[in-house]
DNA sequence: TGTATACATCTTGTATACACATGATATGCA
DNA sequence: TGCATATCATGTGTATACAAGATGTATACA
């Protein structure tokens, strides 16, 4: 599967590994098996084990001596530190990104919108959850702040995972919400391409209090419409 | 020296590299020797390498492929990133440190700050920084924003370090700045303690502009009091 | 039946040997 | 003399073997 040398097969590995705690194909919390992930990229235990404490740095791994690896957790706590500071933290790196974005990275943020926009189309929620995680590290790397980059990497691997838990693709209000989400990336991409920190700014608080809303549209769901004494799991549904 | 396993190896060398990054023995972009370290701590290189890894994300050190590892650099540039991110992180730390600090916390925040003034009065220019750098560290762990903490562990690692530079023991206005400081982190203490974070959040703001402040000194001296012709390196000035 | 202890098994941690990449020096050719 | 290529030295990257620690199970005893 990743036979490929286009890359190490350490890059390879650290790679999937972001990629399936991203969509939680990996799940917060579970244990990585090193002999088990060993045998699949065909790679000894000595470079999987430094790639672990790579992404144990990274945020995405959390390590215990003498008791392996494990995804690192989301509670509740995180949920709520998560939306102190990602506004916070956000509205800096937009700003610094209006001030900063070179005509390449614009190109390269236009493109990441595309593929998003094509990830609402046709793909799964995997799919966009990671073109909108990429959308953001590009902003990331305009703003090009190096205190500021890690927070931000470590926020955006638990709103990928806050997005993959809370989204609903059937419910409409929730395509809505996401179809509102792409149209502010124009316009962030608009700002940063205009140089216009304070719009920039502002877009970053507007998208965060959307993100806000997609959870709160989870956790209080329109009430069943079943009448008493009829269980509801025979109420089926239909096809994808 | 290090033989005691009161803690394992392991971390024995990463708080010994830790250490020596923040008070400049370990320079900013000097190479790092796995062979050498690896005798000295009587350690092989496989866990020795771990520890590179976990110490690259966290900050401390560049790692490239197949060139080894180095102190991560200091430049310019994150001198201007450093200032612009500063103020926000710490600003947020004071605040939640405020609203979020055990008793025990707060006992240890004392203890640091009299170790700080300890070293004020008593010690190295090392000593000072390091007792400053777990001052601040401890307001990191009272806030306690998993999200927040990365990039204040790095805005710490390089203030210990420009600290550590522009430092002039020798210049009475210096010790004054210094002296301020020391009290601000009184302050610091109190508003944490009555839970008041308005005024820690100011705190933080006046903290950082008194380091500004510091490093302006540095930057512009009180002109030389010796008139043209003489050779500025033969003005020996006496003992510590 | 419940608890504690010893043993077996599995997993993690470290050391060592070797393979590979990089950079410096030397050698051949124009 | 200048440049290109070959060779070698140094140091990084990986694999494997073994040691040490942790967990689960079975047995003995209260």
């Amino acid at each position: 599967m990743q036979d490929a040398p286009g890359k190490s097969k350490k890059f390879e590995l650290a790679e999937y590994l972001r990629q399936a705690i991203l969509t939680l194909e990996l799940a917060p919390g579970s244990d990585l098996d090193e002999t088990a992930l060993s045998a699949l990229f065909s790679l000894s235990r000595t470079p999987l084990r430094e790639v672990f404490r790579q992404l144990a740095g990274e945020g995405y791994l959390d390590l215990r001596d003498n008791r392996g690896a494990r995804v690192s957790e989301m509670s509740y706590r995180t949920l709520r530190d998560f939306f102190l500071a990602a506004p916070m933290i956000y509205g800096a790196i937009l700003r610094l990104a209006a001030q900063h974005a070179t005509p390449i990275q614009i190109e390269a943020l236009k493109t990441a919108q595309s593929t998003f926009r094509a990830a609402l189309r046709d793909g799964t929620g995997a799919d966009r959850a990671l073109a909108n995680n990429r959308f953001h590290e590009i902003t990331g790397e305009m703003a090009g702040n190096v205190y500021l980059t890690p927070s931000f990497h470590r926020l955006l691997i638990d709103h990928a995972r806050i997005s993959m838990t809370f989204y609903r693709p059937r419910d409409r209000r929730m395509v809505d919400n996401v179809a509102e989400a792409a149209a502010q990336h124009d316009a962030i991409i608009a700002a940063i391409e205009a140089g216009d920190e304070q719009a920039a700014a502002e877009l970053a608080d507007a998208h965060w209090a959307l993100s806000r809303d997609r959870i709160e549209l989870f956790a209080m769901p329109t009430g069943l419409d079943i009448p008493l004494g009829r269980p509801a799991h025979s109420a089926k549904q239909g096809g994808v």
